[in-house]
DNA sequence: ACAATATCCTGCGAGC
DNA sequence: TGCTCGCAGGATATTG
């Protein structure tokens, strides 16, 4: 579900409601999701602490704790954070872990149960393989043309591949791929290398004007995606071609067109975003 | 080294 | 109405 924007909006929702609250409890009724400690050490690690900071790195949400523990979290396709009062009731089958409060609980919500929980040291935590591997933001100064550049000219595999690939440019998930290839006129499975330097400029520039567009919009819900209980984001209504098979381009009125690029739906303006001369 | 495919899960809508 | 199939915003392991 969730991709640069919506993280960052679910980061500042949580950085409003879990700061300064400390850990009475953890509840945890699907070990799975936490990969890399037991259960019991991962309790351990939590309670009696609080919530000091919470940043996004690429789609990953990184709170630090008083202990100098940091918990890295990943929503993946389904995971959503309600902050509710205790009294509060909650779904059994899809609140996956619980953190307890005085008065109120952060719980995680996740039917597909594809989310992840780290923990590591503060330290440290940037050198685990989940962070470690990252390219830069596109929201951070410097990225840009040459940076993209130095990533995509020497590889002949699709431009949308290539853009959902966390270690080119972290953030950018299916939806936003699209946009962004519309916005620049590229066909998504246009072979990066393929690409001009000017292509370069545009992709980074639309990265970052379409990201910056949907967090302002608090995001895209297409089917799920709430960045608190209730609250969905807007940007969906403004999408150009990201689930809008067969309506008409903004651009031209061609019906846009949906295909398979490696194994992900893609959209995309058959008349705006010409095939690749191979 | 790279690229395509399978896999983790559940839920929903389309089509029969 | 009720079944099966395909698909879903992600990332990683496995295979060729």
């Amino acid at each position: 579900m969730p991709e640069l924007p919506e993280v960052q909006i679910v980061v500042e929702e949580l950085r409003s409601s879990v700061l300064g609250q400390k850990i009475v409890d953890v509840a945890v009724t699907v070990p799975k999701v936490i990969k890399n400690a037991s259960v019991r050490a991962f309790k351990s690690y939590l309670v009696g602490e609080t919530f000091r900071r919470v940043d996004r790195v690429g789609k990953y949400i990184v709170f630090h704790l008083s202990n100098r523990k940091v918990l890295v979290s990943h929503l993946r396709m389904e995971g959503k954070y309600f902050f509710e009062a205790k009294t509060d009731p909650y779904d059994r089958r899809h609140v996956l872990v619980r953190f307890v409060f005085a008065d109120a609980e952060l719980r995680y919500h996740d039917t597909r149960r594809f989310g992840t929980f780290y923990v590591y040291g503060e330290s440290d935590y940037m050198e685990a393989k989940e962070l470690s591997k990252l390219a830069l933001d596109p929201l951070s100064e410097k990225f840009g043309a040459s940076y993209l550049s130095a990533r995509l000219s020497k590889t002949r595999r699709a431009i949308k591949t290539a853009l959902l690939d966390q270690t080119v440019v972290a953030g950018i998930g299916n939806i936003y791929a699209d946009e962004i290839l519309f916005a620049c006129g590229i066909h998504p499975k246009t072979p990066a290398a393929a690409l001009t330097m000017g292509h370069m400029r545009a992709i980074a520039k639309n990265a970052r004007s379409i990201l910056k567009d949907s967090i302002r919009h608090k995001g895209t819900t297409i089917a799920s995606y709430l960045f608190k209980k209730d609250h969905a984001g807007s940007f969906q209504n403004k999408l150009k071609v990201h689930t809008k098979a067969k309506r008409p381009c903004p651009g031209c009125a061609t019906a846009i067109a949906k295909i398979k690029v490696n194994g992900r739906g893609t959209y995309f303006c058959p008349n705006c975003q010409r095939e690749p001369r191979c």
